[in-house]
DNA sequence: TATGAATGAGGGTTCATTCAT
DNA sequence: TATGAATGAACCCTCATTCAT
């Protein structure tokens, strides 16, 4: 069925738009130029600009967490080979950062009731895996997983934002080295944060026999 | 003189507004209103909003360093207790968290060079002194209160968009009890994983002899 | 034949959502639903979604016409009992007013030539059958029959829409009794008036002998 | 004030173009340029386009009856007489019956509550001083003042629409004179149907002696 | 005859910012 | 310094209608 093509000619025409541009900077219009469909066409698969984006994501989730759970599928000897890997998995997705950055303050502000009900399960879903898969890898704690792909979600949000600076932030530091502190590489950083947050969770672990509170 | 005055009201009158609405929603006429002033007038103090909402985070970043210093000056005993101090003191000022999501995307793509170069420099001042004063007193190795301050600001970042959901998802929260996982709270939330990325960076620390790569 | 099934079909389900729906709010695709047709087949059956309204305001009429011709075919005594019957049979198709309404400003500005033709033929043989029909029962001068009906035609059209006033409005009137000036009733209003012109018409008729202008 | 003279040229601006299109046809765009002032300008004087064109109404409402008053001041022998004066006042002013025809189904739904208010608390004013106008020169049962202004107002919007038919209906009545019936004039008809209604209260009035019902 | 995917025109409105006074 | 009137860019989305199958 052609349906399903244009589905994804949709998609892929946003990823594109939105690989080099940001999120108010691409239109629908765009998008559906790109996909060689009229505007009004892209309505009949997003209900708005919102669930497209959100589609986007859910399907950058997922594809980065089957790659993820591939490639930790084999025994893994060290927490920081797991860092590595995700670090690594991560940085192979530039644009998941950046939609998980606009989730919370954006897409989910224009999304009916259905289609946000539909993703936050495909996201508890996801979450579960991946804490499941992080508790077995890391040999962690029960319930530790969840907290720690929490933890994980909120930095790679944050990071992804503080390594994509605005053009003028971009320019500032490379002109001013005295403020090359704020020059960061995202891969580099959520490598070194993961890390220790891993291993932090590992090491609390142990002390706190209570469960962990949440 | 009376310009001052008129300063901090406009800033006070903006903080009013965005304790209670999104930045969008906050508009200049309100904020002028606010602080008994003309629409036209907010221009002679702040060159955009942006710039506005920027002096509003820089200050709110200033009173929680100075605060928390104050807090933590006392000798310290364990790391938990310094985690619990600054999820305390993040958690008294709501707004921080907020701006400091505003900060890249949407604040620093709209001021001039001037202003951003002197916010910058201001962060980097509080960044400097937060990192050695957390160097200071969970005894850490040098380079490393540099790290750790940047990752609480991110995960910082991340918390907040996630413990502040948009009204159709809280009330989906609240009805589907399944996706309690989504329900946190930023305050505990913070203690927690900070108090994992503290303990993460101590255990690192010795093996990794090496400099901190960055 | 299944055609002229659909073509009431369609009809129906018009007419079923106009009656609670504004003419903006009733779209072509609910009509094929009801219908249960697929949104396309509907324009096998009508040019336009005027042409199709424009038939619902035809059968409307003609119906409204052979229900008060019918009741009109015994003898009548009085004018008021005329008038009385036909407000009678006007409050009976609530339907009629509104679409009488959406005739000229809309209905015939959307249909191809051929359609506006039939329907202003059939709209004709109506009018001369009322015309025909007022002159004889109420005993009027020839001539007056086409003007009482042309009046009545704008009469209802008016008095429906002010009759029906918008959600705001309805509110307001009922809760400022001051304005209780403008909340009529469209049955009683319609009686009134159309017994003031048909009174009016017998009247004048006598004193001027020279042929009704027009 | 300029204030003052920029909103009567945004109103005449809209009058102009009102004149030679219809209320969907012209833009506020246009409106604003007619008047020499940007887009948005218009929204510091009019919440809506609704808003405008019910100023707009308001206006000519007040206006002729100004006029009609004045006129009707002096010593007035016969009804037919007031009937001519008001037929020839209306016709003065073509917007008049169109605006009027536009002010239920359109104008009234989407303006503020405030605004819609003041609207009506106007127009009962005018309706009032109307219907006194009435009682007085047509020396009127009380309380019929008040239906024939209503009646009146009903005719007028319904015999504006017959008479001012699309331009496909015009040719159409053009082309076949077998139509002709539906060729009307609007200022004849309102003239003829008034004089009707007039004389019609006027005869009801008298064997009727219990106060009309409504 | 039926389908339903595709089309694409179309305009009101907001609000940060400017500037004449 | 203060004012507030003026500016104007920018865009989503609907839905009647068409047309390939």
């Amino acid at each position: 069925m052609a349906k399903k093509e244009r589905f994804e000619a949709l998609l892929s025409s946003g990823a594109l738009l939105f690989a080099s541009q940001e999120f108010d900077d691409v239109s629908m219009a765009e998008i559906a130029k790109g996909a060689g469909l009229a505007k009004g066409t892209v309505y009949l698969y997003f209900e708005t600009k919102e669930a497209l984006f959100l589609q986007l994501l859910s399907d950058e989730m997922r594809a980065w967490f089957d790659n993820t759970a591939a490639t930790l599928t084999g025994p893994v000897s060290e927490a920081s080979e797991v860092v590595q890997i995700i670090a690594s998995t991560l940085s192979g997705r530039p644009l998941l950062p950046r939609l998980l950055g606009l989730l919370h303050p954006i897409l989910e502000r224009n999304v009916d009731d259905e289609t946000l009900f539909a993703f936050k399960s495909r996201l508890l879903e996801l979450t579960t895996n991946a804490a499941d898969l992080f508790e077995r890898v890391l040999d962690l704690q029960a319930g530790m997983g969840i907290s720690l792909t929490l933890w994980m979600h909120a930095l790679t949000i944050g990071l992804a934002q503080i390594a994509a600076p605005a053009a003028a932030v971009k320019s500032l530091l490379q002109t001013d080295r005295s403020l090359s502190t704020f020059q960061i590489d995202f891969s580099t950083e959520v490598e070194s944060a993961l890390g220790a947050l891993f291993s932090g969770i590992q090491v609390v672990r142990r002390p706190k026999r209570s469960p962990h509170k949440r």
